[in-house]
DNA sequence: GTTTCTATATGCAAATATTGCATACCCAAT
DNA sequence: ATTGGGTATGCAATATTTGCATATAGAAAC
């Protein structure tokens, strides 16, 4: 599923215009965004923690070429599913 | 950042209460729990996408005795950041 | 319809997750 | 305001993931 598919659903389950639908998802991906950048991490009970991880730098290597690579140290975005989400594919 | 909080940041963003914001989020992950319990991937351009990873049965240890203990299959919620959430935390 | 984005596939080293469990802590709902 | 429950932490050893360069195919966005 895409956002477009996303969007379609969540206009027939919010009773909105899919131009309302999207403003409404984007707003809340924006809002989630924002948090991370603040350094803040943010968890939505029963469903997960996104969380911002920062990675060290180290040694990579170039698959083409087998060239050792330094790679810098970056942050990642983490997604920690909750444990209720955990048990819904585990049942 | 707490569920909570998140709930009253969208109230705002979005002029609606907070039990309509509340709702309107819940709609949304629950939309994509199910599209992930109907084994699909969601993919939301510019975000991230979310998956289900199956992960193979193994042995692992217990750390506080050392004894070995099998570990069952199971399934866990995987999330993907895009490229551009990438470059948001590591410009 | 055109352009941008993403998945894939490759080899490999180092970073990180996983696992059981107790405790402390924070949050959510009563 | 209380309490039950989810979550963070720390531990050790092993399993798994990550991410490098690059091209391409396919999908999605505008």
């Amino acid at each position: 599923m895409n956002k477009k598919q996303l969007i379609v659903k969540l206009s027939g389950a919010l009773n909105l215009s899919k131009a309302d639908a999207e403003r409404t998802f984007d707003t809340i991906t924006n809002t989630i965004l924002d948090a991370l950048k603040g350094d803040d991490s943010v968890k939505i009970a029963g469903f997960g923690t996104y969380k911002v991880a920062k990675r060290k730098a180290r040694v990579g290597r170039n698959p083409r070429t087998g060239e050792q690579i330094q790679i810098g140290a970056s942050q990642k975005v983490k997604f920690l599913p909750a444990k209720a989400l955990k048990e819904v594919f585990n049942k």
